[in-house]
DNA sequence: CTACCATCCTGGTTGC
DNA sequence: TGCAACCAGGATGGTA
């Protein structure tokens, strides 16, 4: 569910809460969701401090006392909220829950469970299957107009498509996709490498931008989407696009309507009238 | 490379 | 009101 606004958003409550918090104890109440848990995993880290908590693309990274890294997504429908005590009833969807030394709960669920807990080491982070293909974070230094022209490059795919490839930018998901591209004015059905450069250094720019307004928004809360505190994000106001088939679009005298499209099977947003 | 498909699951919404 | 169909923010592996 969440993209990399909605991670972040929890990833900066977890940080805030939890660094520096021992584990006491960590109980898996499923073989696994979207991949098994790793064998050994609870007794791994029981006992250890949580030292750091950060975010690449859509992971949550929690760095464990001795360089052991829990590796957390939370896949389309993953919640993950911190409770002052460990709550009496397990709800339907707890499948994790991690107990703190002080008392407090960490509870990880996820209706449609596919989301996933993995464990790695600090020394083999970036060769990890999961973050090894990823492409530049779109917020870091490594993500400019240049890498973006790069990524595309040769690539006949959609625009639309590319975007939504972690391996050309990584923590965009099809609401920020489209959100971006409106921004830019671009059509979601232009092919990737036929964007001009300075459409692609529009593009880079707007999915900075639209990251960080998302952010400064708290995420967006859709169906299953909270922050860990509980709270909601209110991106999902500000969206100029997405969901809202049919209404009239926000550009500033643009007569044209919101449509919806499916590429590759997923919704594209966008106005047909000023994203060409 | 590309497109396309299926798969992992559950739950909310829509339409009859 | 009931029920079935459809839809969903993601990632991956297979096929042609």
């Amino acid at each position: 569910m969440p993209e990399l606004p909605e991670v972040e958003t929890i990833c900066r409550a977890l940080r805030d809460e939890l660094t520096g918090a021992r584990i006491r104890r960590l109980d898996l109440h499923a073989r696994g969701l979207r991949h098994p848990f790793p064998e050994g995993m609870a007794d791994c880290v029981r006992g250890k401090r949580i030292r750091r908590i950060e975010r690449r693309a859509k992971y949550i990274l929690m760095h464990l006392d001795g360089g052991d890294v829990l590796l957390c997504h939370l896949g389309m429908s993953g919640r993950m909220a911190i409770h002052a005590t460990i709550p009496a009833e397990r709800g339907r969807h707890d499948h994790v829950i991690f107990t703190l030394a002080d008392g407090r709960g960490l509870i990880f669920s996820d209706p449609r469970r596919f989301g996933s807990l993995e464990l790695t080491h600090e020394t083999r982070l970036e060769d990890h299957p999961r973050l090894a293909p990823l492409g530049p974070e779109p917020l870091g230094n490594h993500f400019s107009a240049a890498t973006l022209s790069r990524a595309l490059d040769g690539r006949r795919t959609a625009i639309k498509q590319a975007l939504l490839d972690q391996k050309t930018v990584a923590g965009l998901g099809n609401i920020y996709v489209c959100e971006a591209l409106w921004r830019s004015g671009i059509s979601p059905l232009r092919q990737a490498a036929g964007l001009t450069e300075s459409e692609v250094a529009d593009l880079h720019g707007h999915i900075r931008a639209v990251l960080l307004d998302a952010i400064a928004a708290g995420g967006s809360s859709l169906r299953d989407y909270r922050r860990a505190s509980g709270e909601m994000g209110y991106f999902q106001h500000d969206f100029a696009v997405y969901g809202r088939e049919g209404e009239d679009c926000q550009r500033p005298a643009c007569p044209g309507s919101i449509e919806r499209i499916a590429q590759a099977g997923r919704s594209s947003f966008f106005c047909p009238r000023c994203q060409h």
